[in-house]
RNA sequence: GGUCCCAUCGUCUAGCCAGGUCUAGGACGUAGCCCUCUCAAGGCUAAAACACGGGUUCGAAUCCCGUUGGGACCGCCA
């Protein structure tokens, strides 16, 4: 294929193995990658590395893919498949052997892991010894193919986010390409791949600073052009230990599961290692527009989870309630507070909306909050009743009845008159008569402003849950 | 153990490359106050950091060295 010489359109990758959900960390590389891509109008190249077929399965790509897609991460091209290269891959390897650049290794797994666990107990460093370079002619028993790494000088890593890393080529190994299998490996299929993908960046996990020497010298020996490298700091839980399962929720998709927002999603990945001044949300423009690899810091970051709820709270926030009615509504259903084929008027929808999504952080609590509106008859917190609703609040409420009833236009502005006359009236404080109206009508003592919680629920419902409690009383 | 990376409030970070304007800025979270029918939202205020030790310099968060601490990698895993 093509060469990357002339330094024509950027192209950068994204290249997960589906040997999991995708995870916070991932999605990060996978969002850098992309931004990279649209600043630079480049082509941004999804790549599923399955080689190990032991952990990759199809439903993890799959997974892979949605969670990709509800982040908004389109991509160019692929999603290529390394398994379905495997012919390629095979091809270069043998080519280096021919041409006295790789050679065959006779070790077996086990032998090699021997050797392995002795090094490391006598404290030398756990690397293949070269024994099989050396050998000459072809021997009748299974193989694997290594690289043949120069034995002195170093090596040199041009980072756009470290600076230039320097490697001592002694302290590099014969790494196998090829397994006995003949099935390849990792650092082999990802230089192959960058390659004949014309990948022009590669930005990637810092855990991937060290195999890019190896990587250097196999392009070298492939005699291909190599790319520019971007290693990103990782994402650790509050504990600075890298961030994994039991750091609680870190698959993308539980955190749609859980009524997150993707664009605060990416808002706060972006933000995580990355920063323009003192600016903390960004729409997927000025994400676009603003990004770039000079702003990336060097140092781990760790994922917190608060900020990330409040940068959530903000995109609710910013979401007109239309949008927000569509989005919550699965959220509805699974919880029955809705019923699929209900028929909901939109413009009491937004109504609605608007009196909660400041109060929630994520669609799943506003979800929760809708209850009141949206159920026939709400359940009553007992420990609020027993506060709020007694022989003088009961007397109230029988009076708010009363005058409610005559009500021709159940607005927000006419129930507050009536709120403002009982407590002349009565010579009383708002909250003696609001807060158990509230308890009746949402069951609880939290909600938005009462009358307009009074207007949302709606004449006929407010007069039976205000009835159904001082009766009940 | 070896190699590599990193180090500013509890957390994300600005400042560092081009040393003085930093009595170190913002944000999340925390605390207090205001607003108030509850809860939020909003407004105001507060506590909170240059890991440590040496240099270089008139002057260092910023440059250099070391120490310590954290992370990553050392597989016929990716």
């Amino acid at each position: 294929m093509t060469s990357n010489k002339g330094g024509s359109v950027v192209r950068v990758r994204f290249a997960p193995s589906p040997t999991g959900h995708l995870h916070i960390g991932g999605a990060r590389t996978a969002l850098f990658n992309w931004l990279f891509a649209k600043h630079h109008r480049g082509k941004f190249i999804l790549r599923i590395e399955d080689t190990d077929r032991s952990r990759s399965t199809e439903e993890f790509i799959e997974s892979i893919i949605e969670a990709m897609k509800w982040l908004g991460l389109d991509w160019d091209e692929g999603p290529f498949r390394q398994t379905d290269r495997m012919d390629i891959y095979r091809a270069y390897a043998h080519k280096l052997l021919e041409e006295g650049k790789a050679y065959r290794c006779y070790c077996t797994p086990e032998e090699l892991e021997q050797r392995r666990q002795e090094a490391m107990k006598e404290g030398r460093p756990p690397r293949y010894d070269r024994r099989c370079r050396e050998i000459s002619g072809i021997l009748n028993k299974p193989f694997a193919i290594r690289f043949k790494m120069p034995l002195h000088g170093e090596t040199v890593v041009d980072d756009l986010v470290k600076g230039p890393v320097t490697f001592k080529n002694s302290e590099i190994e014969d790494l196998v390409i090829l397994r006995s299998d003949g099935t390849p490996t990792y650092n082999f299929c990802v230089v192959v791949d960058d390659f004949e993908m014309a990948i022009t960046h590669v930005i990637r996990g810092e855990d991937h600073l060290n195999n890019t020497p190896k990587q250097i010298h196999i392009y070298h020996a492939l005699g291909m052009d190599v790319p520019k490298f971007a290693h990103i700091p990782m994402i650790l839980g509050t504990d600075k230990a890298r961030l994994s399962k039991r750091h609680g929720a870190t698959a993308v998709l539980s955190y749609r599961d859980e009524g997150y927002l993707p664009d605060a999603i990416v808002n706060f990945l972006a933000r995580l290692g990355w920063s323009y001044g003192d600016k903390e949300i960004f729409t997927r423009e000025e994400l676009i527009s603003l990004f770039n690899l000079e702003q990336v810091g060097k140092a781990n970051a760790i994922f917190n989870a608060e900020k990330l709820l409040w940068l959530n709270s903000e995109y609710i926030k910013m979401t007109p309630e239309e949008e927000l009615f569509s989005l919550v509504k699965p959220f509805l259903i699974k919880e029955n507070y809705l019923r699929e084929d209900a028929n909901i008027e939109l413009s009491w929808a937004a109504k609605a909306i608007r009196s909660l999504k400041e109060r929630c952080r994520t669609l799943k609590e506003l979800a929760h909050a809708m209850r009141y509106y949206l159920l026939d008859s709400v359940e009553i917190d007992p420990k609020a009743k027993e506060k709020y609703i007694n022989p003088k609040s009961a007397g109230l409420i029988e009076e708010l009845i009363e005058k409610l009833s005559c009500l021709e236009e159940f607005t927000q502005d006419r129930i507050e008159k009536i709120f403002i006359d009982i407590v002349n009236e009565k010579k009383i404080k708002l909250g003696d008569i609001a807060q158990p109206v509230r308890v009746a009508i949402t069951g609880n003592t939290v909600s938005p402003g009462i009358y307009e919680v009074l207007e949302i629920v709606g004449k006929e419902k407010t007069l039976k849950r205000l009835r159904r409690i001082i009766d009940a009383h």
